[in-house]
Order: structure tokens, then C-alpha cells, then sequence
DNA sequence: CACCTTAATTAGGGTTTCCTAAATTTATAA
DNA sequence: TTATAAATTTAGGAAACCCTAATTAAGGTG
């Protein structure tokens, strides 16, 4: 599977985060609220209806004034490559033995502004990961020497 | 060595960059230049006069109009410290074979808003194969997946 | 020392994103 | 169905960074 993300790459951090919060919605319940936002972004109501305007002008939502927003194709296809991203980015993170909460906000402040290649050379690396035949050993070891600092290979010889 | 990166964290990603940028030219030659961060920056002269104002509110430089700026105890620790994340970062990504260059400007990226813990763990990711007593197998497994997208241990198998 | 070039600063604006407060629309319930 | 509550929008403004253009200072040279 390709990522696109090149898609994104256009748009602001911050756009990227309401369209992202906007699917969380959109697939739960077809449309997403002003309210579901501001709530959902931890904003005022008033910093959604300015986005969802702009949103509106740059064709990535359909905004209807006291109804809210769902998405056009462009709009919908944007969100999913941003949460594509985000949920390797996560993957990896706990791969590594990040907290899953903490990798859940670490992924989305990484989501935005690294290059399509690194997210693709990440993707591999977890992939790597999860479709090995055996549980990888090194995975125990990396967790042993967290723990320790020390490589067991190491140890054995001693 | 610990992580002192809780010191920045209160700081924007923006001004992270400068002060980075200022540690460039202050290991260099004891001070910077609103040219040397103007190009190094790519920003005008202009918006380094104003961050330079700013900096120096903050107790993070000391600024001498016409002559440049000189860090506070304070502000060299803190640059210092996204630097030092700024290495592991890149260290980390080039493991993972991202061309050096795109690893420099993606860390780039990572740097600023990245849980302490998230960084310390990803240190001691890059500690772990660094201080490998042998070159670890794996990434020599993760090299071949990378272009096959194949396992090798799986190949042994058939 | 006066001139000229280069560097640096200030003034005045622009964009993005956020906020509060006030006005408006929609929904609810007596 | 009408009054009140809840949700939403608009108006007006602030903070962070960036820019261009105009002005001022510093440094080198004849």
C-alpha cells in the first residue's frame, strides 16, 4: 500500500488536526458538530466556526451554517491519509515501548511535518515487526537492556 | 546522562529554532549575527531583530543592538538541549536508513514537541544498537526486508 | 575626515489561529 | 405555542511570526 501522503502536505498543521478530529465524527455519525469539535480539540466553538468556514472555501467540507460540516471527497481522502500516518507513527511508537497515551499525542505531533519518505521507511520498519515469523528476539533484548543497559549478548559471554 | 528537556518544553518550536540557530554561531565564534540567523533561517533580517528583542525579554540572550546576541546561562541550556535532541533524533532515523539529509530536517521537526519520555526512549533505541557488542543481525534482516519486503528468516524455512 | 557600502533597526502590514462577548438560530418543554 | 435553554455564528481583538520599505548606524577607504 502507497501512502499519499503528498496529499496533505499542503495544508497547515493545524487544518490537518480539524480534519482528522472532523473523521473521528464523520464515521461514527456521518456529519461532525460544531460543539463535537470544540469539545473534541479542546477550542471555543467560535475558533470551529472560522475553520469550518475555511474548510468550506478550500472545498473540504460542505459547512452548513447551524447543521455542521461533512466531508467532500478531497476533504475525506486528506483526513484518512493523516490518519493513516498517525496510526503507523503510533505503531511505532509503542513498538519502542512508548506509554499508548503518550504515543497517541506523539504520533500527532509527528503526523504533520515529516517527510512522506521517512513515514514510509517507518511504516517498513513496523511492518518489519509485525510480520516476522517468530517474535523477534532483539525486541526482547532491546526490552532487557531498557531495563538494565545492558546487552545480554554480552552477559553470556561473561 | 539525563535529558534536561523539560527545561524547553515551555518554549515554541519557532523560538527552539532560533536558539538553536544561535548555538551554531555562538560554538563557533562566541556570539551571533542578525545575518548569520537571517540566513541560516531563511527569514529576513527584519524578523531576527524582532526574535532577537524577544529572546532577550525572556533571559534567554543577551542582545546589543548593532552587535549581535550572546546566550544567558539559561539560554545555552536550553538550546543545548533541543540539540542534543536534535542528534538523537537524527541518529535514530538514519538506523532506520533515512538519508542523512531528510533525517537533519525531520528531526528538525521532532524535536520541539515530543514527550521527554518519548525522546529519552527513542536514546536509548539508538544506544542499544550503537553499543551492540556485535553489529546487530536484525538490521542487517531489516535492510534486506526493506528491499524484498521479505523475511530472510522465513526464506531459511522454505 | 567624509563618503560609501553593508548591516541592522524601526515602522507599518499581513496571515493564522485563538479568544470573549454579543447576537442569532434552533431545540425543548411547560 | 411561546418562553427559555442550548448551540452557533459574528464582531472585534490579541499573540506569534513573517514581510517590505524606509531609516539609521558601523566599518573601510581614499
Amino acid at each position: 500500500m502507497i501512502l499519499n501522503q503528498d496529499v496533505t502536505s499542503l495544508y497547515s498543521r493545524k487544518l490537518e488536526d480539524y480534519l482528522e478530529a472532523i473523521l473521528v465524527f464523520t464515521e461514527k455519525k456521518g456529519y461532525a458538530r460544531t460543539k463535537d469539535i470544540a469539545v473534541w480539540l479542546k477550542v471555543t466553538p467560535a475558533s470551529v466556526a472560522e475553520m469550518f468556514k475555511k474548510l468550506d472555501k478550500e472545498g473540504l467540507v460542505t459547512y452548513r451554517k447551524y447543521e455542521g460540516v461533512t466531508f467532500t471527497s478531497k476533504g475525506e481522502d486528506v483526513a484518512k491519509s493523516v490518519k493513516r500516518k498517525h496510526e503507523i507513527l503510533k505503531e511505532f511508537l509503542e513498538i519502542i515501548h512508548i506509554p499508548r497515551d503518550t504515543a497517541d499525542k506523539d504520533a500527532c505531533v509527528m503526523e504533520h511535518h515529516l517527510h512522506p519518505k521517512t513515514i514510509q521507511q517507518i511504516k517498513k520498519f513496523v511492518d518489519f515487526v509485525k510480520n516476522a515469523p517468530v517474535s523477534p528476539k532483539w525486541l526482547d533484548h532491546f526490552k532487557e537492556f531498557c531495563k538494565t543497559g545492558k546487552h545480554e549478548y554480552h552477559n553470556k559471554k561473561e
